[in-house]
DNA sequence: CCGCAAATGACAACATGTTGTCAACATGAA
DNA sequence: TTCATGTTGACAACATGTTGTCATTTGCGG
């Protein structure tokens, strides 16, 4: 068989991993939970976030946020649709139209974020500021080192 | 508008959730990079590893997974299908048939854990175990946290 | 200016996960 | 035993994300 076995710290990884994974489960749920009083979800309120805090095209946003291309720009349609959101000409690039927050979209976007922070708040005071700032800065560390090895692919 | 605003702990909060769901797009993408050459997948990786762990019927591994039922049953009829796993009556439930790994599953996830432990034991060794370690219990920690909740609505 | 490579949106197919519904089965209480 | 309740598998509908393909647009090099 000849099995390669973890080392300790390979093992520590891999129960980060799963750990992570398990996490972002329920992080998705509860982001679901603070966005549907105000009828979006998880993934539409991410789009709209992009979408207030700067002016972009889908494209872009879709790179800003690490997705592919074709599901922000589902998303997007259906954003448009219900009128959350409108496409405004661009004057660089005649396809990549701008995606803008309509009145009623900035509306939806402010009512989740006020019960975001309200949720971030008690879980933030719950595990602490320091855990949480050394916590995200190995994420961060280690996003940057996987996308880094995926790019140079 | 009277927006709440948020607190510095909750300002950590909210970063720290971002960073892990980035997170967890690479990790489900290195999963799939890890599985692909046995022709396998994340989410079937996940199925087997479960099959091997311990006899179980469907719902009991969507339970220990901590995903829905009908989700698993899908993944684990099209492993059975591909003659990975095999379902094995259950004594105990006539229904509730118990899944097994068949000769040509074992040998799949065998090459699958064996490429994880390289990959694991390398990104262990480069994020350093005791960082891992404390961001692991952070993490489980919070989940713990979420899960109750949920259970407790 | 011309032509070609890259970027972009549109469309389709698929993988993974969710919820809802239903019938069959299991279990415990009356 | 019988009935209510919960578990389980099956099926359908949907949300979210992926990849692949194509035509159009942009922009750059010759």
């Amino acid at each position: 068989m000849n099995q390669p076995s973890r080392t300790p710290s390979g093992d520590a990884f891999a129960e980060f991993t799963i750990s992570v994974l398990r996490l972002a489960g329920h992080l998705t749920s509860e982001g679901d939970r603070l966005a549907q009083p105000s009828g979006q979800t998880s993934a539409r309120w991410q789009v709209l976030a992009a979408a207030r805090h700067s002016t972009l095209s889908v494209a872009e946003t879709a790179r800003a946020l690490g997705l592919a291309r074709q599901g922000v720009q589902r998303i997007a349609d259906v954003l448009e649709a219900e009128g959350l959101l409108a496409y405004r000409q661009n004057p660089a690039h005649q396809r990549a139209k701008l995606m803008t927050l309509t009145p009623s979209g900035e509306a939806a976007l402010q009512e989740i974020t006020a019960r975001q922070a309200v949720w971030a708040n008690a879980l933030g005071a719950e595990m602490g500021e320091e855990r949480l700032r050394q916590a995200s800065a190995l994420i961060t560390e280690l996003a940057t080192l996987l996308g880094d090895r995926r790019a140079s692919t």
